[in-house]
DNA sequence: AGTAGAATAGACCAATCTGTCTATATATTC
DNA sequence: GAATATATAGACAGATTGGTCTATTCTACT
């Protein structure tokens, strides 16, 4: 199985990155904990930096998938798909592989903005602005580029300061902030 | 001037770490930048671990002395104090030594909650909600803990977004959801 | 069964990192 | 002016880094 180790190998060093940083994670601890050579890396990606891009990349399509799979899964009306994705972040902050603030990491390490980690995490922001946009729009709700932008900024915020505080409030004061904006923006 | 030399290092070590991270900075720029021996820094502060955590917390002090200063500038109103911080945040953000992420930076390269910068950026974080507090309790506003802690999570949320898209909304959406909370806690 | 491609272990390289040591030079203070 | 800190340049150590190379083994397909 070709794919079956360059899968392993993205699994776990998105599991090292996350935890522990892009820099302080050596090429050899996620060799020692994928198992795996050192010319399975370099043949499937070229480079630690190109493997940290891959790694951000798939962690924005997951994330993105599980939150339109949430979205989907609690509601058909776009007005509560939106407080539902809220209300799971609490919920994916106690997940031990708490990843929310990864795209952040990502910025904060390399600060370079034209650096292709530091585009992936940017990728990754418009992309979920751009779920917010899409629903505040199915929603009929007022403003919506501008909601959605706060939105992002809610959920970002929420996942920043959950990093630091390790406390659920962040979520639920996010929650509540939401609700306050589509309440608003709803007649 | 012995406090000079170590002033020195501070300053150029705060720049650098801003500019271009904590581990990608090495401790041979810092001594370059700043045009001071090797053993200058390590006898002033021991190490580069050591110096990172000096950095934050001068750095927090800063910025909590800038917000109260500009606080304290714009009104003698807490009500209006408030919005004021909101409303200098866009002007920071597009200061060339924008240091906003600083802590959320240090976050996100030493990701063990215990270690020393992740303290300090907690820290720093508390220090920024208390001020919050403080403001929104002599205002009289409804629930001041609550309050404060979503107006955190507003500002660390603006400057997050900030460093990632590189424009100054963040900070106008911001200040709008403010107001926002800010009106409804009035009544 | 035989061949081609993928994966292996591990030596190896050059660069970089933090931190130490030493011997010299420069200020400051009495 | 002598004594005492403090700062200097720069060699050096020991570890670690990302990345390359090779020679061998495993796996899969025809």
């Amino acid at each position: 199985m070709a794919s079956s180790k360059r899968e392993q190998v993205l699994k776990c060093a998105r599991e090292l990155f996350e935890r522990e940083g892009f820099h302080a994670t050596g090429v050899d601890r996620i060799l020692e904990k994928a198992g795996v050579a050192k010319m399975t890396l370099y043949n499937n990606f070229g480079s630690k930096d190109q493997l940290i891009v891959e790694v951000l990349n798939q962690s924005s399509e997951i994330m993105i998938g599980r939150m339109k799979e949430h979205a989907l899964a609690a509601s058909t009306d776009s007005y509560e798909q939106i407080l539902a994705i809220f209300r799971t972040l609490g919920d994916s902050y106690q997940d031990p592989d708490f990843c929310g603030c990864m795209f952040q990491a990502a910025v904060a390490e390399f600060p370079d903005h034209d650096s292709a980690p530091a585009q992936a995490a940017l990728a990754h922001h418009r992309r979920l602005t751009e779920i917010f946009l899409e629903l505040c729009t199915k929603a009929g709700l007022k403003n919506p580029e501008e909601l959605s932008r706060k939105l992002a900024l809610l959920s970002s915020g929420a996942s920043c300061v959950a990093r630091q505080t390790k406390a659920r409030t962040p979520a639920d004061d996010a929650l509540c902030i939401a609700e306050i904006l589509l309440e608003r923006a709803s007649n």
